[in-house]
DNA sequence: CATGATGACGCT
DNA sequence: AGCGTCAT
């Protein structure tokens, strides 16, 4: 069944994230973000006026439209910028413990979220500032309600449509050019073109696109008048065409893909437009096939291609042909966190310094965790450091128990633990170019801790006063889960580690605080199973020891084979 | 002068 | 579990 996609992208985000702290300063300004003011150590700055940086300052990870005007580019050092624009502003993105602290830019795209997710039932959370609606059904709702030309008349009023003279001319920009906001880029005009599309004949289909569009422009208005972020937008029968569209007008537009349109808005849309086909796989279809466009991509046969190694052919076909229909994924919150810093020609060389650092970041990721426990009642399961030097790129992995627990010194020490499992005997001349820690894997929590210990024990401290939390009610976890993870819990934080099974229930959990009766009349298979899951997870978190020396491997410079699938993002599982 | 920090996911 | 790719 079709759906209405609509695609939305925050316009020079950062830059609009700072403009927000700053408005008397930096509002309507040509400003540029970057990473840091220098490689050298330097004492952390939060303060927004600490951050206004008159020098350094290296590549720019955001550029205002004002400063895009100006000459200055994504990517740019600070001091070429300033030579472009030399009104320009740089801002700083804030430090923390000696780190890119990148809160800020979170919390205000988590907020963006919430207000997306009153306007469509689907959302996705692309990317901190992207985020892809499924929005059929308010759409419908939208058309129940309201006479159909009345909506398709407002729609107009709000949007570009992919077929008109200055999309067609944006669309042919180059993927570096698109990205940097090509020249031209404006809020939006009317023009001829789309009130000439108007007088057309519309589908049942295109008057949902058209109804969707709406819903869209609600959204982008709502997040513009309660935030203060300007956002482009694209609508179109799925998500892949949606992000292009997305990407013909900016800042501050939207563009609506009918599908008789894709054909031609693809026609001479760079290869590497195409989500998925911006990177090597891309530059390989190209070079070998000797085409350069998505028009030229999609002429080319199945067979051709397949020859030419490309065994994801049929979804290389799909995107090129616009028909990739990859469903708008129901998640609008992370699956993995992290935290890491590059020490650009200033490797970590002994354990004692990676080990600080690695604590910084523990304690950064555990803040996250905390909020995210308390709005999702949920904890990540595992924990993941990643470590780069000249000559590797590696990840260790193992299992950690945070569950409702007030302290950082579960990731701390599973990241001491890992790194050492990485850097086996050697303890100097490690070499780390890029440390990283991050948690992922995240389970169900009991929604309401004290609520769950009612359960199970007899201890006045634990009985709750209050009634169910809210965030119980719209997250009700399965209790069975739920004793398992508390017994867990119980089991990893008791003093004496248990090798065998107790003979008797009641002696099972030593210092436990679960009442032996309650556990002693669940059923058998209860009981069994929650003893398996209990030894289960006891198994998973003990850590296994490695061989760091055995596992230098070389850096491949060069990778690789055809087989590459198109970026995971838009492509459908191949079946089987 | 010049440097990123995350995050998702397929393949094996 | 670990690696590689693609993305912003």
């Amino acid at each position: 069944m079709s759906r209405v996609v609509g695609f939305i992208d925050l316009d020079a985000y950062y830059c609009a994230c700072e403009v927000k702290q700053k408005p008397s300063l930096l509002a309507g300004k040509p400003l540029a973000v970057c990473m840091y003011e220098t490689w050298k150590k330097s004492p952390d700055r939060s303060a927004d006026m600490d951050r206004i940086v008159k020098s350094g300052g290296a590549g720019l990870i955001a550029v205002s439209y004002e400063a895009r005007a100006m000459g200055v580019k994504r990517q740019m050092s600070a001091n070429e910028a300033r030579k472009a624009c030399p009104e320009l502003i740089t801002v700083m993105v804030p430090t923390k413990n000696g780190k890119a602290d990148l809160s800020l830019y979170k919390e205000n795209g988590e907020k963006v979220v919430e207000i997306l997710q009153e306007f469509a039932g689907i959302v996705e959370k692309r990317s901190v500032d992207e985020v892809a609606l499924d929005v059929t059904d308010a759409a419908q709702k939208l058309l129940e309600t309201t006479p159909k030309e009345l909506v398709a008349r407002q729609a107009v009023n709000v949007s570009h449509f992919a077929d008109s003279e200055i999309s067609l001319k944006a669309s042919k920009i180059s993927h570096e050019a698109a990205r940097r906001g090509h020249e031209g880029q404006h809020e939006y005009t009317k023009n001829d073109d789309d009130e000439k599309n108007h007088l057309l004949k519309y589908s049942s289909f295109d008057y949902l696109l058209l109804a969707g569009a709406v819903v869209i422009n609600n959204a982008r208005k709502a997040v513009r008048e309660r935030l203060g972020f300007s956002c482009s937008a694209g609508i179109a029968a799925n998500k892949m065409i949606a992000k292009v569209g997305c990407g013909l007008h900016k800042p501050n537009q939207q563009t609506i893909v009918f599908p008789r349109s894709v054909a031609v808005l693809l026609k001479d849309l760079p290869l590497n437009r195409l989500p998925g086909l911006g990177g090597d796989l891309g530059n390989r279809i190209s070079s070998q096939l000797n085409i350069t466009t998505a028009g030229g991509l999609a002429n080319i046969s199945r067979s051709i291609l397949l020859n030419a190694g490309f065994q994801d052919a049929d979804n290389l076909l799909a995107a090129a042909n616009g028909t990739l229909d990859e469903p708008v994924k129901n998640r609008a919150n992370y699956k993995s966190f992290g935290s890491s810093k590059t020490f650009y020609k200033h490797p970590i060389t002994n354990l004692t310094i990676a080990d600080q650092w690695l604590s910084n970041f523990a304690q950064e990721i555990f803040d996250r965790i905390k909020n995210d426990r308390n709005q999702r009642n949920r904890a990540p399961t595992n924990v993941t450091i990643s470590i780069t030097t000249d000559k590797s790129h590696v990840t260790r992995t193992e299992k950690v128990h945070i569950g409702w627990s007030d302290s950082p010194q579960p990731i701390v020490r599973s990241a001491h633990r890992l790194l050492r499992r990485w850097a086996g005997t050697r303890t100097a001349h490690l070499d780390i170019v890029v440390l990283g820690l991050g948690v992922s894997n995240f389970i169900d929590l009991p929604a309401n801790k004290a609520s769950v210990m009612d359960l199970l024990t007899r201890n006045p401290l634990h009985q709750s006063k209050k009634p169910s939390s809210s965030a119980e009610i719209m997250q009700p976890s399965k209790k069975k889960r739920t004793i398992a993870e508390l017994l867990y819990q119980q089991a990893t934080t008791s003093t004496k580690k248990t090798t065998t099974v107790g003979k008797k229930d009641s002696s099972f959990f030593p210092s436990s605080n679960i009442d032996p009766e309650v556990f002693a009349q669940l059923p058998p298979e209860i009981k069994a199973e929650l003893l398996d899951d209990r030894t289960r997870l006891l198994r998973q978190s003990a850590p296994s020891l490695g061989n760091s020396h055995l596992e230098q491997r070389q850096v491949k410079k060069k990778k690789k084979t055809a087989t590459t699938t198109i970026d995971s993002f838009f492509a459908p599982r191949r079946p089987r």
